[in-house]
DNA sequence: TGGTTAGATGAAGAAAGCTTCAGGTTAGGA
DNA sequence: TCCTAACCTGAAGCTTTCTTCATCTAACCA
């Protein structure tokens, strides 16, 4: 009974080995650069596996197809930008709005601006239908945590803490999908980043005013 | 000399007799269609030309390569859009701040509600390296035509238009894309659009009195 | 009505990429 | 040291899709 305990479809494998993490490390880095040097158009998993210095054999033996190669690529991304919204939502709970508009949206512009490539090419990504859910779940998750700490504020908030949530998470990824598109987007990153700083607070102020007075 | 004014690499044609500009016409339909049920991984031109009623050949009559039929599609929703912000900030020069971000946000987020599928089918292609180019300059066309109007208002505006404008568009977009994406438009659509009115209109204000007392 | 151009057709050539699999290599435990 | 399982390899099958072009039809004009 040699091959007794292997599952008739589980063609994937999960790395055990040392050297088998650093492929799965190498094939996801790779993606992104492919990505980024070709575009979605033009990547193909033998450029991919080739990059990562390993065979196409050895990229299908940890990702059942091209997509969801992608996606992997796509959530790394994403979690380390979600993680960094909610170690920046912890630090700032009780602090007043416009303290916490401050530094979540300085914290978030510099996480996009890291690499700015990286998350430029990630988007073609991110449009494909399976890539806007992986987009759309973690969008959902970083919007509790502002709003738990929207909610956790010394300052009184007269608004729905998810509602206000959405505004400035469509406003600061709005706006940083501007500034990463743009032509030059270092020229444009301090003035940009002021400016949505400035709207966010007068945007928390007039929350926290509206009803009482 | 039969073929005398043929320049000899001008293979596509344009439209002149009336059945052709209904097949362009169809076509274009037919590429939204295909896109929104099977999606732009799927999307084929031979489907694309099937659902217009016409042959692949006709097809290739018109758009060079499938990536200009994709780009034609998104060009002429972007179109559309861009034409109907610029309409609305002509009707409101000479306006007050908030009378213009009011009606502004509500005939843009209204815009993109009119055919949400179409809206959201068309991230995918927007995401592509040239869909992106097409995108920005119809951003920049945009920004242009609310910095104008922004410009003309009797309010006193002590920020630079442009950046103003910027600001409002990042936060219209952003908010229109959590909007679209999400799992119910329709539910979420009031409420959105009152809160960033209200966004709006508390930076607008905020920057009417940022250096004036 | 006849000639000429615009428009339409769709089978088939050609290219390209995804994915598999049979066989070789490495690592680690007994 | 030896054996087994984990890991790696990459040529090639298979499918899919883009795009062309030789041919046919419809519209317009003299």
């Amino acid at each position: 009974m040699p091959q007794s305990l292997k599952s008739p479809l589980s063609p994937r494998k999960t790395p055990v080995q040392v050297r088998s993490v650093a492929s799965v490390d190498a094939i996801l880095e790779a993606t992104i650069q492919v990505l980024l040097s070709v575009g979605k158009e033009r990547l193909t998993t033998t450029r991919v596996a080739q990059r990562a210095g390993v065979s196409v054999g050895t990229l299908y033996q940890y990702f059942p197809n091209k997509s969801a190669l992608l996606q992997a690529a796509l959530k790394r991304h994403l979690d380390e930008v979600h993680n960094i919204i909610v170690r920046t939502c912890r630090e700032q709970e009780g602090q007043t709005l416009a303290q916490m508009a401050t530094v979540l949206i300085t914290a978030f512009l510099r996480a996009k601006m890291k690499d700015v490539k990286t998350s430029v090419a990630l988007y073609s990504v991110s449009s494909d239908v399976d890539g806007a859910k992986i987009v759309q779940q973690s969008g959902i998750r970083s919007n509790k945590a502002i709003a738990g700490m929207l909610a956790s504020s010394s300052d009184p908030l007269t608004t729905d803490p998810q509602l206000a949530a959405s505004m400035l998470q469509g406003a600061m990824v709005g706006v940083s999908r501007r500034l990463l598109e743009s032509t030059s987007p270092e020229k444009q990153f301090e003035p940009l980043l002021q400016e949505l700083i400035f709207l966010a607070c007068a945007y928390l102020k007039a929350c926290s005013t509206r009803l009482s007075v």
